[in-house]
DNA sequence: AACTATTTATAAGA
DNA sequence: TTCTTATAAATAGTT
């Protein structure tokens, strides 16, 4: 719209439209929440990228529940400090299981019998239903900083436990040391950080990395 | 944004809270027409005003399955005729129940067993929960279209067969024609519309006519 | 509904 | 991605 008139049609080169998406998807979302604002509008707006990543917004306010369990996580994330990157691959959870099939068994019957539902049931069922989602987005985004955090702690530990093993053999008692690792130095450092900014709800669906 | 700097709260005067309301509401659904065709993303936007109209827009080109099914829904419209208001009330059939029901048991199962899933669970957990919603999503809009198409072609019979009415009555054949009352001028506008302009389509929910 | 003075949004370039 | 900037668009207040 600006150093020049842009045609209004797809535009070809990817990496302009990447940019173009990332801009304009900026500005649709602060509209929206213009218009939510000035106006006591209640908004939803979901925007699926060509890419697949869904972006998705909305004003009204529910769903504050459950922030906990979280602590859990990264003891089980102990055990598995030899592996190396990510932890990507399925953990199949007999209540995963469960979940998929319930799932599965849900998206069949909408697709067949959603035409059957008056105006006021389709709305609730997409409340709860974008509810759900919104529940998975935030687990899924707890999940990706969980394995951040926990990244950077560990990197931190590594990096004390160098600096001590260091000064030992500064002071000459390497050998001892080194035999009996036995490391007592775990104080605050020791416990995973918590931090969590929040916010910006969004997540991309493909790449890990939010920011 | 233009005479003067307006502050992002919401507006007191009703009037000029309409006004802006309109104006952009007008703007949103532009920037998002915009966005879904420069770069080629799936957009869904649904505008509640706090007056409980429903403005709608959704450029999904998927989901062509099922378009059918719709003609029926006139057929049933017919019998309602004599009904003031759109159908809002339940109309409790029995795959809604079942529908609910699925509903909350998944519900249930997802609020308290996501912790357990890894990543790669809840990606496609979000995957496929996200197409659901989409297709809810997108059941409703239809609804809201065929209220609307309904509207439109109900208005257009009734102007038809008044416009016969009044050719009758003036070539003298009122008192004959009025007994035998057998409308054959149906052509293409008796059957309903099935135009599908989607974008800006405007719906109140209490009163049948939009515009 | 139209008109504009301004504010915003943003395309291109860095 | 982020910033800068020239220009196109959107729009608040007015008529």
């Amino acid at each position: 719209m600006t150093r020049k008139k842009l045609e209004m049609k797809k535009i070809d080169n990817a990496a302009a439209r990447q940019v173009t998406f990332s801009k304009r998807k900026r500005g649709l979302f602060k509209k929206a929440e213009e218009l939510s604002t000035l106006c006591d509008a209640d908004i939803a707006l979901m925007v699926f990228s060509n890419t697949g990543k869904l972006y998705h917004y909305s004003n009204s306010n529910s769903n504050v529940e459950q922030l906990i369990k979280r602590h859990s996580l990264y003891s089980e994330k102990l055990d598995k400090l030899n592996q190396p990157s990510l932890d990507l691959q399925v953990e199949s959870s007999s209540c995963a299981k469960q979940i998929a099939e319930k799932k599965h068994e849900l998206s069949q019957i909408m697709g067949e019998e959603l035409q059957e539902l008056d105006l006021q049931q389709l709305k609730q069922l997409e409340k709860l239903i974008s509810s759900a989602l919104r529940r998975v987005t935030y687990a899924k985004g707890e999940k990706f900083l969980n394995e951040i955090n926990f990244l950077k702690w560990k990197r931190a530990r590594l990096k004390e436990e160098n600096k001590k093993l260091k000064q030992m053999a500064r002071t000459s008692r390497v050998q001892t040391a080194l035999e009996s690792s036995a490391p007592d130095h775990c104080s605050s450092s020791a416990d995973p950080p918590q931090d969590h900014d929040s916010s910006d709800t969004s997540l991309k669906l493909g790449l890990p990395f939010p920011n």
